[in-house]
DNA sequence: CGAGCGTTTGATCGGTGTCAAGGATCGTGG
DNA sequence: CCACGATCCTTGACACCGATCAAACGCTCG
């Protein structure tokens, strides 16, 4: 008999999280038509400009999406883990708005446009949980913003630390307060729309207050309340509590 | 024989615009049940932490997204206008993550939450074209995070009129180069994450430069190109082009 | 005509950026 | 296993953009 790929079982994972799946949508998931393909840290996946005629799944590894302006800055818009469809809304847009570009070594499954399209059409219920995780999408957007744009540096990089360790631990990438830091401080600081230089000192002072620890790479949240305080961090926009409530209704 | 309340075509419009929808599926989206609401400005129509119940598509007037953080900050996350489907998030997600506010008075019609799920469930091409619109939503989140990361106040403030514009201009509201201002300089700065006085600056040395004139709250750009190179400004990511081109491929 | 809101302007302050140099760590090849 | 170069981290001195504070001005609408 056929014996399905299950290759995208993290991706599926994440969409059935939404509880409105039935087994043939669950099937017709994993069937999408795909390739794995293995990218070195920094290489890009998807140029801004392009028209891709592939959406991409983050399988291992850690990538993060950019845009450049004119002066040569770089803002970092969002991160990727295990099971995140990075760039589904090329797959609807057409032309790339943006970069994305790996932080790790990365796994990537990469499926035809078309075939999304298709999937979203032929199974409404997929469609759905589609939408949803990109809905989730906008609000770390939102979030991002009030970050960026009304914060100061400790409160952002703070902010940021919570939201990884969340998001990590809800993958099952380690736990919520104590996992590698899949970027350097360049990285963080575009991220947080900062320089390297400022997230250094930011961070050793969260450091010496004893909120964190560190040790090469990797992090340590020694006092989650505080660092939360600090981050003004509230894991409403996440979403995941709606997750589960909508699990359960359905 | 049934007439069809016409006050959702504005919405209608701009979901035609991305080109799939049959004659039966624009009907269906008329019929959604509804009723109409006139707000007062600066009214709020959803605040953050509600699971509100219906969810709201502008017929006339000005409003925009908002989250507060910590110590009192304001962030302006989004300007909406006649035909956008401005919560159409919290009819999936639940619970709002941000407020929802109007600058001027307003018309909106309210639509019960669950109509629109069914609707995107029972009709795929409706649930994609809506699908299609939150996903500039999110294009914009993207944009706004690099302009307001990485641009120094005067591209800031020239990329938001440029926007504007061109939104204004798309939906009908007045021409992409002259315009009425829906909000204060309190607002504009919120939106651009500055204060309202280095706001009133910046519109004043771009005045100055012979790039905007001003009278009351009436703008005229004087020089699109120089305002636009001023902006950092391409107007790639509203994502206009792609929607005229699935409606030619559809 | 007065109250309230929004705009304008000046003086000063402070958080982050910039520049520069040295130190640590990592990957790679000999 | 070590040497080397490249990348990343750390630190200090100083500059600057935009914030803050404060006050006056001008509309608009009772």
């Amino acid at each position: 008999m056929f014996k399905p790929n299950l290759s995208l079982q993290p991706m599926l994972d994440k969409l059935s999280l939404w509880g409105n799946l039935g087994a043939a949508d669950r099937a017709a998931v994993l069937a999408l038509p795909h390739r794995v393909r293995v990218y070195q840290p920094h290489q890009h996946v998807v140029r801004e400009r392009e028209r891709p005629s592939h959406a991409c799944v983050m399988l291992s590894g850690f990538s993060m999406r950019h845009k450049l302006v004119g002066d040569g800055g770089r803002q970092i818009l969002s991160i990727h883990m295990k099971g995140d469809f990075v760039d589904l809304q090329n797959a609807f847009l057409g032309t790339a708005d943006h970069s994305v570009q790996t932080l790790t070594r990365c796994e990537v499954a990469l499926i035809p446009c078309e075939a999304v399209r298709e999937l979203a059409l032929a199974r409404p219920a997929v469609g759905m949980a589609m939408w949803q995780d990109t809905l989730v999408d906008g609000s770390i957007f939102r979030e991002w913003l009030a970050n960026i744009g009304r914060r100061d540096a400790r409160s952002r990089v703070a902010h940021l630390l919570c939201e990884l360790g969340l998001r990590l631990k809800s993958v099952g990438v380690g736990q919520a307060s104590a996992f590698e830091l899949p970027m350097t401080q360049d990285q963080l600081a575009d991220a947080v729309a900062l320089t390297s230089v400022h997230v250094n000192r930011t961070l050793r002072n969260l450091e010496r207050d004893g909120v964190i620890s560190r040790s090469k790479r990797s992090l340590t949240i020694a006092d989650w309340a505080k660092l939360a305080l600090a981050g003004d961090f509230d894991s409403e926009y996440l979403h995941l509590e709606d997750r589960e409530l909508a699990a359960v209704c359905a």
